[in-house]
RNA sequence: CGGGAUGUAGCGCAGCCUGGUAGCGCACCUGCUUGGGGUGCAGGUGGUCCCGGGUUCAAAUCCCGGCAUCCCGACCA
């Protein structure tokens, strides 16, 4: 019996934060996995909540002008050499396909890595005058890298994303437009997911291949470690010389356009349960959550099933739904209350409903958060309102504790032995100070495991470097994903 | 790509040492029971024992080869 019971748990977060997350996102319904190692499958429960982040995204996208295309999964491989960095960086992880319609193909083709190269060689027929730019365009797709280390959501050889790619007549203009999708991921972050997160740019050793400059937001994890939830690029001219693209400008001068590329991925809800789960399961966001509220109907003592309460749940579904909750009613007939509990609360339903005869003879009904399992009566006419502004409440909550969390786990060093110190207890965010020297940061890598994760943005805070005590600004260290 | 482990029902495992009818729990199906925090009882369905070869009257079990997966170290949104 003790048995039967431990086959149902999960691994508790603090024994085990891995296969705690493995069993969450495998019980939770979220994913399978699939024929192919590293491409999971995405199960419907799962891509729900892919779905309500999409469509945010993608107004957020077109809401600062940008318009979405859609460009070829297949990569010719010499269009792919043609800049050198992104080449290096990305040839390693390329799939390739060498034979199609039973015949060797006279040239490889690479499964998109991500879309630089087939984008900008398009772009560069598309853009003849000044009056072509600014481009702004986004695209939603799939892309694949061959990485040896494989994750549901947080690493899969596959995975689903936006990518932004812009083009635009100045350093500056660029530069402003690579900020700005910054922005929209920190804002998308926090508001949409609850998801606190840290921005800035990143050093050399940690930007995009091929980049100018490389900025990033980061979430930091239940257990110290930290997520790049998603990335911005101001891609300089590089791209511009590789691929071609050339205008004529006001002056009537030849000119390169300088380029951005941007872009979030399905990684991003594996941040989100990193973010907010429990012993018990996932928690979602409101925002996200394919369902807000399960009704779990509670039969009578004694007599049919369910019938007695099945009618009044219903009507509040109905209720629910037309005041533009997303609601689930628990029909299933083969489980208990309890079970139905445990069930939605290792799916991460921000809101349960009761429903029993108890209930209905005081015309009220019972609701209880999933995050701290507090516990309210309403009356049944008011249901709807309380429900949304209690489904506002719980997202502002996940957010602020979610801050308090990340506040917590932010700690400032001034020597070298309590940076060791901090990595070997707690993790989490250090902020330091570093000299610029990649030698430094690479030794202090080897040494305890942590990267420079970001340069703050704005006007550098200058503090001593902590290897060296030589001069240097703060940056913030942390063990990644 | 180095070091360690594991492949037996959808999942988690026992059996292997010492060869002889393929088992247990969960899940699933049926019936009754129960029902406001994972009900209980009874009956039942489901197998290429990872693949290939060898030894043997006989292989999940012993031998050889392969493949796959997982964990730990170098690369990565």
């Amino acid at each position: 019996m003790e048995q039967d019971r431990v086959s149902k748990e999960i691994t508790p977060k603090a024994k085990d934060y891995s296969q705690w997350y493995l069993d969450v996102v495998l019980k939770a319904d979220m994913v399978d996995y699939g024929p192919v190692r590293g491409c999971m499958i995405i199960k419907p429960y799962g891509y729900a909540v892919w779905e309500h982040m999409q469509r945010d995204m993608d107004r957020r996208i077109k809401e600062t002008g940008h318009v979405n295309a859609y460009f070829p999964l297949f990569i010719p491989k010499s269009l792919l050499e043609r800049e050198k960095e992104h080449v290096e960086g990305f040839s390693p992880e390329c799939a390739w396909v060498t034979i199609g319609g039973g015949a060797e193909l006279e040239e490889p083709l690479a499964v998109r890595p991500t879309s630089e190269a087939i984008i900008c060689s398009t772009y560069a027929k598309w853009v003849r005058s000044w009056r072509d730019l600014p481009v702004l365009i986004n695209q939603w797709a799939n892309v694949v890298r061959w990485e040896k280390v494989t994750r549901p959501f947080l690493r899969t050889t596959e995975f689903l994303w936006q990518e932004g790619h812009t083009l635009h007549e100045t350093e500056a203009e660029a530069e402003e437009e690579t900020l700005r999708m910054l922005e929209v991921y920190r804002a998308f972050s926090e508001e949409m997911l609850a998801m606190p997160v840290l921005y800035g740019r990143k050093t050399e050793s940690e930007k995009f291949a091929g980049a100018l400059r490389t900025y990033a937001i980061e979430a930091l994890m239940g257990d110290g470690r930290a997520l790049q939830a998603g990335t911005s690029h101001n891609l300089g001219q590089h791209f511009s010389d590789a691929y071609g693209i050339e205008y004529l400008d006001r002056q009537q001068q030849r000119a390169k356009p300088w380029s951005t590329s941007w872009g979030t991925s399905t990684r991003m809800i594996g941040g989100l349960i990193m973010s907010h789960g429990d012993d018990s399961g996932l928690i979602l966001p409101p925002k996200v959550a394919p369902y807000q509220v399960v009704i779990v109907p509670i039969p009578p003592k004694k007599g049919d099933v369910q019938e007695a309460v099945l009618p009044k749940a219903r009507e509040l579904q109905a209720m629910l739904r037309a005041a533009g909750i997303r609601v689930h009613l628990d029909e299933r007939d083969q489980f208990q209350p309890g079970y139905k509990y445990a069930d939605w609360e290792m799916r991460g339903v921000p809101v349960r409903l009761e429903l029993g005869p108890k209930d209905i003879e005081k015309d009220s009904c019972v609701l209880v958060r999933r995050e701290n399992r507090a516990k309210e009566f309403v009356p049944l006419a008011g249901t709807a309102t309380r429900l949304a502004a209690l489904l506002d409440t719980i997202q502002q909550d996940l957010l602020d504790e979610a801050r308090a969390r990340v506040k917590a786990s932010t700690t400032r060093v001034s020597s070298y032995d309590e940076f060791k110190q901090v990595m070997a207890d707690k993790r989490g965010f250090i902020v330091a100070g570093w000299n610029g020297d990649p030698k430094v940061e690479a030794r202090i890598k080897e040494e305890t495991k942590a990267t420079i994760r970001l340069i703050p943005m704005g006007d550098p805070v200058e503090a001593p470097c902590v290897v060296t005590g030589e001069k240097g600004r703060e940056v913030v260290f942390a063990q990644a994903y």
